[in-house]
DNA sequence: ATCTTACCATACCGATCGGTATGATCAGAA
DNA sequence: TTCTGATCATACCGATCGGTATGGTAAGAT
């Protein structure tokens, strides 16, 4: 009935080796020790840097000073400013997939609690500081890095999107009629309360549990179950 | 049956009525005409050296320039880099509200008529790149300047929310059991459309029909229509 | 032990930043 | 006409920007 889920695991590895691509990650194989080391501290101290001030407003000076490293190493690792924003940026999209859709668990599980669980993925990763001053950040500057932005939303928002409709379609018990437009519901209905909760900070103003949505969403679901 | 159209206006002047009270908006009666012309110059070139070049990026020098102004002229309007800064952002964004939802002719109309005409609005607003630049400052800004970042939570999403809730409840032909959660899902699915694909740039990668989500939708509603 | 390589500290570069000072010009109100 | 206030042009301020130059130090490989 179900189909496996290894499906889901295609995309999302596809989307890493673009990636990889994409950036023309390089080897740090025949790099040092020390050398490895200090471009983690510089990517570190970047990333902080980055997304607390924005590009503009985060200084090389600054990176330097965070990352314990006098601007020369910084710009042995990274050809300019530039550069070392798109690795920043970069690194942490990665990071981000990787974690992404990693829970096998969901194997054979009903239709509802395998997206209850993808939805609780997605909430708590907006819990995550550092992941909210990652989407304002790529957003503010996607209209000056458009690769940032389009690789942002090919190897996230995509593959999650292509899950979804995935499952739709994949589980009998259930049947729609738009099953992509239902997982762009489904998805934006979740992304964009993460959007207005904590990115755009209506959680200070007018709190709203996560779990009235999915649940609302569910809900929705249960009523394309076949009789 | 229906209610009159009449309520969902006072959530939007309540909102207006917010702004100005928020931002302290000084009385233009005062100035003389030139002065005022100065005033609106200067607005207008900072609006797009800011939305082009975000916050940082965007000098005083550059806005002074664009204005055809020296830069004392715009110290004279504006006490530093960060009030004109918000006086921007707060000026767009009233904007934004003035228009959002001044269609009256939804009068009496069926739910899913007035649904479709509130996405149609929302959808061809991100048409309008100027909407797009402003969306993404405010967000990409939004850690740095907080209070902006609420007011336009406030008073856009928020009263278009509890709108489109209003209309739920108020059409007794329908029957939601959470309008309030459906009502998030209806805005969020036709926000975050806008958002991956003009915000993000999806649609140069992945172009999706925004009539596919607004029909998903209303069928969703439809769903609800009490026998 | 030599040599290479990455790192260090410091100082420098021209440009630009946000913001101010000075003093001339010019328009409108008295 | 005189006066007042806003705008003008220009130049300046100290600070900081991204990026580079110089020359010394420390460590791992040959």
């Amino acid at each position: 009935m179900k189909k496996s889920t290894k499906a889901p695991e295609a995309p999302i590895a596809k989307a890493r080796r673009e990636i990889k691509k994409f950036w023309n990650e390089e080897d740090d194989a025949d790099l040092s020790e020390t050398s490895r080391r200090k471009r983690k501290q510089i990517l570190e101290a970047a990333l902080e840097s980055f997304l607390e001030l924005g590009y503009e407003g985060a200084s090389m000076n600054l990176v330097a000073d965070r990352a314990g490293v006098i601007k020369q190493t910084i710009y042995s690792h990274f050809q300019d400013k530039q550069t070392l924003f798109q690795a920043v940026i970069a690194s942490l999209t990665t990071e981000y997939v990787q974690t992404a859709i990693e829970n096998p668990d969901v194997a054979g599980k009903p239709l509802p609690v395998v997206l209850r669980k993808l939805a609780e993925t997605i909430f708590s990763r907006h819990e995550d500081p550092r992941h909210t001053k990652f989407v304002r950040t790529m957003i503010g500057e996607a209209g000056r890095f458009p690769e940032l932005a389009k690789m942002f939303t090919e190897t996230t928002v995509r593959p999650t999107s292509a899950l979804i409709t995935e499952l739709l379609t994949s589980d009998t018990d259930y049947k729609f009629n738009d099953p992509e437009a239902f997982a762009k519901v489904f998805l934006g209905s979740v992304i964009n309360h993460c959007m207005q909760q904590h990115i755009l900070l209506g959680k200070e103003l007018q709190p709203f549990d996560a779990m009235r949505i999915v649940d609302e969403l569910v809900a929705l679901v249960e009523m394309h179950k076949v009789k």
